[in-house]
RNA sequence: GCCCCCGUAGCUCAGGGGAUAGAGCAACGGCCUCCGGAGCCGUGUGCGUAGGUUCGAAUCCUACCGGGGGCACCA
């Protein structure tokens, strides 16, 4: 409290954020006129304070309050325009007016000085907005002023328990548990950043069949798996089990022993176990993913769990046997022939299923996390099995009313083909770390080339490694974010390493550019300088001003969806628009030195929002590529 | 059979009540080689179908078509 990003968005301008907005004195200069303007901004977003501005001149001229989400307010895409106010077709009606006439009154009653040119009405009754540039300019250097760049922080900082990546242990990872890697470690990050504190939770799969059969494997063979030799180790134990019905037969006893608590069965376990969430840490250090070992909580880890809570559920009267089982059926559900859904609390054979599981995990957050929030980053397929838990758990009291769980779902990794992503060859399946590697081979080549055909510059021979890692890796990622998440994502190194689109490679290219003028001006003296107005009369220059002032707009709106290609988009937006200032715009050899200070001002902070962005969706931005 | 998700340009994707529906790639036509791209500018094509609600629908509702997924002892 006292020094939200928005306050100090203000503090900065040396006024206090009480938010009430004040006529303007006439003969206010306007840098005073600006900051009184910033100051009165409800959020920290252009298009909050002027939702909120439009409101106060809608009930000025026409007696109708509106909240500021009535207001209607839009980026327009006239040219020329910045963002547009579609309320008066609606309120004419109301008030018995043409629209026409419902937006001219709108348009009279705006304080249109400082903030705004003088407002005009079009079409059938949109209201036309245009930033003043000193008012942009103000906004900007609050911007550049503060380190988070007008993000605001929560209000109420929470505590939010993310799980996400949840592999099985017994497999390789896959497709779609990149996925969920890339996807939840994002929304880690970004709720970390709004003030949350985060707990994250890698659900492993652990305790299945699937354990059992390599338990055995290493039994049989005479211990664990080699270390770094995880993948080969799982291959060697799923062929057997495929070929030898045996094998197979003792596997499932040996699951049955290890489930049972056998000491030997256990200790061969914990050491699979051990080189499993090795591998695991393997893949996860390459992909810069901030999952640890400690974050672990698998199937196992909720064992001992279970049997009380089934009793809870029991005691709640929830339960009930049906076919020799023991199942919930939540309200509200409907499956074949209408029949109502279980969750399945115990099997006929006494053991549990990942129902059970899921619903101990719900519990513990609550209990043992104190979570206020719970994010299941887990594919769309599982999309009624959550909502049956989640029924089941407020239902019986465990989930309570005001906690925010829910599944954050996602859909599938798609070949070329179109079928999901995994078969490479006859059955196989591809490999997380050769799919990672695969893209940072290709991201060492496409750099190589590129930079052998540079003349001059300051490309360093030394870390070209870890720029290919930065690269590959990040186009990877970026390739799983740039999707709405609820859509299928269609998997393509060459789209996903282009130079050209909304890829991670753009924006990294955009962002080491934006440095290395940076870097050339304070080499030749001219140093980075306030943003003013000087810099922001070109039309290249105000796109790319409105494109930074949308990102605290955009970051806020990625973690209310949780969908960071929402992110992406402002992002890549903000790199489009720096392409076309670059273009038109000669930073370092602009005549007056106040534009070259100015525009290097602009390039600083659009390094510094990319940097941002990139951070929060996981995705590094190296200082040159 | 019931339920959920998805159908937007040739391709990959934005947009999810408001103006002539956008971007990148590919295609075509020009210009350029300039602070770090084989760069820049321009051009063409589209909301699965049919109804409905609304002053206004790609967006909301209904039906249908097409694709994917789920619906009890695997997780």
């Amino acid at each position: 409290m006292g020094n939200s990003s928005a306050e100090r968005l203000y503090t900065g301008l040396g006024f206090a954020a009480d938010g009430s907005e004040e006529p303007l004195k006439s003969d206010a200069s306007g840098a005073v006129r600006v900051a009184r303007m910033v100051r009165a901004l409800p959020g920290a977003t252009v298009e909050g304070l002027l939702a909120q501005r439009v409101a106060h001149a809608v009930r000025a001229a026409w007696d109708v309050s509106l909240t500021p989400a009535q207001a209607l307010l839009r980026p327009s895409q006239v040219a020329g325009v910045d963002f547009q106010s579609n309320a008066a077709m609606g309120l004419a009606k109301r008030l018995g007016r043409p629209p026409r006439e419902v937006a001219e009154g709108v348009a009279a009653a705006l304080f249109a000085d400082g903030v705004l040119e003088p407002p005009e009405v079009s079409g059938p009754g949109f209201l036309n907005l245009v930033l003043r540039p000193a008012f942009l300019a103000g906004r900007l250097a609050a911007l550049a002023a503060d380190p988070r760049l007008g993000v605001p922080e929560a209000e109420r900082r929470e505590r939010v328990v993310v799980d996400y990546s949840a592999p099985n242990a017994a497999k390789e990872m896959q497709a779609h548990h990149l996925r969920s890697t890339v996807l939840g470690d994002a929304i880690a990050r970004l709720m970390e950043f709004l003030g949350h504190e985060v707990v994250r939770q890698n659900h492993l799969g652990d305790w299945g069949t699937q354990m059992g059969l390599l338990v055995e494997h290493a039994v049989e063979t005479g211990g664990g798996p080699e270390p770094g030799a995880m993948t080969e180790f799982y291959r060697a134990a799923r062929l057997r089990f495929d070929g030898d019905p045996e094998f197979a037969d003792r596997a499932r006893r040996r699951t049955a022993e290890l489930q049972s608590g056998d000491p030997d069965s256990r200790r061969i376990w914990r050491s699979v176990m051990d080189a499993s969430v090795a591998h695991l840490q393997e893949v996860y250090a390459l992909l810069g993913v901030g999952l640890t070992p400690e974050d672990v909580r698998g199937e196992s880890f909720y064992q001992p769990l279970l049997g009380p809570l089934v009793e809870r559920l029991e005691a709640a009267g929830l339960a009930e046997e049906s076919d020799g089982a023991l199942c919930a059926f939540p309200a509200g559900f409907a499956g074949r022939d209408g029949a109502p859904v279980p969750v399945m609390l115990r099997k006929r054979d006494g053991g549990y299923t990942y129902d059970t599981t899921d619903l101990a995990a719900v519990q513990y957050r609550v209990d043992e996390l104190k979570a206020d929030r719970s994010y299941y980053v887990v594919g769309a397929p599982q999309q009624q099995h959550f909502a049956t838990v989640f029924a089941v758990a407020r239902e019986a009291g465990v989930l309570p009313a005001d906690a925010d769980f829910r599944q954050v779902s996602f859909g599938s990794v798609l070949g070329a083909d179109g079928r999901m992503l995994k078969t490479r060859s006859a059955g196989g399946t591809v490999e997380m770390l050769d799919l990672l590697r695969e893209g940072v081979r290709r991201a060492a080549a496409m750099i190589a080339e590129r930079n052998a055909g540079r003349s001059t510059g300051e490309e360093t021979a030394d870390g070209i490694e870890d720029i290919a890692r930065a690269v590959g890796i990040g186009a990877v990622k970026y390739a799983d974010l740039s999707v709405d998440r609820e859509r299928d994502a269609v998997f393509s190194f060459d789209r996903m390493l282009a130079m050209d689109g909304n890829t991670g490679v753009y924006l990294q290219y955009a962002r080491a550019r934006m440095g290395s003028v940076l870097r050339r001006g304070a080499a030749a003296g001219v140093p980075e300088g306030p943003i003013t107005a000087d810099a922001l009369g070109e039309p290249a220059e105000r796109t790319l001003a409105l494109a930074l002032l949308g990102l605290p707009g955009a970051v806020l709106e990625t973690a209310e969806t949780l969908r960071p290609h929402r992110l992406c988009r402002q992002l890549f937006e903000v790199a489009q628009a720096f392409s076309g200032f670059w273009e038109s715009c000669p930073v370092l050899g602009a005549e007056r030195p106040e534009v070259r200070a100015a525009r290097l001002g602009l390039c600083g902070l659009s390094g510094r929002a990319l940097e941002l962005g990139l951070g929060l969706l996981g995705v590094e931005a190296p200082e040159r590529l």
